[in-house]
DNA sequence: GCTTGACCTTGACGCTGGGTCAACCTCCCA
DNA sequence: TGGGAGGTTGACCCAGCGTCAAGGTCAAGC
């Protein structure tokens, strides 16, 4: 007859874990040595070890104390499912692998593939790493704000991109936030930009509401991105200025 | 600026689960609006979704504040260490579903390989079914016991086995176990194990001691198996008597 | 016979990573 | 103006044991 330690170094778990099933009703309580021991016999062993494999594959305690009384058709069945468990974890845990290794690298984690997309094209044109990391940053905003609709958005910008008048636009606009306030730069942008705005609302008619980010966003979120969007740069600032006198000069 | 359920919406976590990395310090509190509620921002996203990967991953929270905190370098070894816990965790996995998957048949589970090899044997050379579980579990106990010697006399027994006689006499043997306590064979029976026992003795000493299962067994250990091995039968109890007039008529 | 150290007993609290109330406040929309 | 959705803190609850605490017991050596 062995002791609870015997018993438990043999099988691999530990005394505390032994006397834990005890508890729970799962491994029925042996006869007793004349002080009190715990004395266990070979289908105690059995038990333990069936437990123990149970229990190792994650099955919940409650759950094995059913399949220890349960006749072999539904054990079997019941080993069918714990196994199929144990694929989709092992599935789950290589889907892990694969983003724990990206952690240290990429936006992919962080975006959909649309907006990841749009960002590393930005970062290909030459835009500055500040810039990237802003645009990042709204979309990111923006994907959490509005799951379905910003990768729309982000996919109509990637189009956008592909123009080479709008890439080098928005690679001189990236390059102006560094320019001095007086910068003479400033104003043929300004005309760009000013443009750039009228066209768009030419356009804005032709399309879906759904497909563009200014009918979703409120004035609010607008504003908060343009404020945003400034960050400290005296000249991206000046240059707003500059737009809105052009627009409104259109305007009247 | 997104709402706490807007950040764990899009993360993937619960709103109990980013209140609760606040709580433990592992995600700054974020500034409150007017009303008392947490307003965040993109560097909240990004900071949310290191967690989360690492926390699937494993690794223990106060593990990933420290990793948080670290530079790139420490935070690259830290994750190729967590990449190799996770693929450590893969192979156990798979180790599990062979474990599970053998649960519903055989002894392989319970014993040693040279032992379930030679329950193997008995049960191939025609020993019954009753007789093939007292022996397993009469080796399960001794297993427990003697973890080091028991695969050795297991060997040692199975090499027995290989010669046709002893096979023999130990099908015999257990098919005694339903005879009637005045059949005849008895006797002929009696007087091999008789022979048998006499023979042992004679080697007993050629053999190194941890080799032979009866110089480690205490006499109460042989008797508690003797008494279990006589499970209920008549006819092996009149065995065992008539055993003993041999061999005590033999040695005075 | 006595000590010592390894084991055994029951009982209770602790830990992780949150889930799940409760009781209340606030926002937004019809 | 009301109601439902969503926010706030605080508190207790869960599995599956680990880890004391406060003893009783066994085997061995002196």
């Amino acid at each position: 007859m062995l002791t609870i330690s015997q018993l438990a170094d043999y099988v691999g778990v530990t005394v505390r874990a032994v006397r834990h099933y005890h508890q729970r009703g799962l491994l029925p309580e042996p006869e007793r040595d004349h002080s009190g021991y715990r004395r266990y016999d070979a289908q105690a062993v059995i038990d333990l070890i069936r437990i123990k494999t149970l229990a190792e594959a994650g099955v919940p305690l409650a759950r094995i104390e059913e399949l220890l009384a349960a006749d072999a058709d539904r054990f079997a069945a019941a080993v069918d499912e714990i196994d199929q468990s144990l694929r989709d974890q092992i599935r789950e845990l290589k889907a892990r692998r694969r983003r724990v290794t990206e952690l240290a690298s990429g936006e992919h984690l962080f975006l959909p593939a649309e907006i990841a997309a749009y960002i590393a094209n930005l970062r290909a044109a030459g835009v500055s790493e500040r810039g990237v990391r802003m645009e990042r940053d709204a979309w990111i905003m923006l994907a959490a704000s509005y799951p379905e609709a910003a990768p729309r958005w982000a996919a109509q910008k990637n189009a956008d991109l592909a123009v080479p008048a709008y890439r080098e636009f928005y690679v001189t606009y990236d390059r102006a936030h560094d320019w001095a306030v007086d910068d003479p730069r400033l104003d043929a942008l300004a005309d760009t930009m000013a443009a750039r705005f009228a066209e768009q609302l030419r356009e804005a008619g032709d399309q879906a509401d759904g497909l563009r980010m200014e009918k979703v966003l409120s004035a609010e979120e607008q504003a908060l991105f343009t404020q945003y969007v400034n960050d400290y740069s005296p000249a991206w600032m000046r240059l707003s200025e500059l737009v809105a006198q052009r627009v409104q000069g259109s305007a009247t």
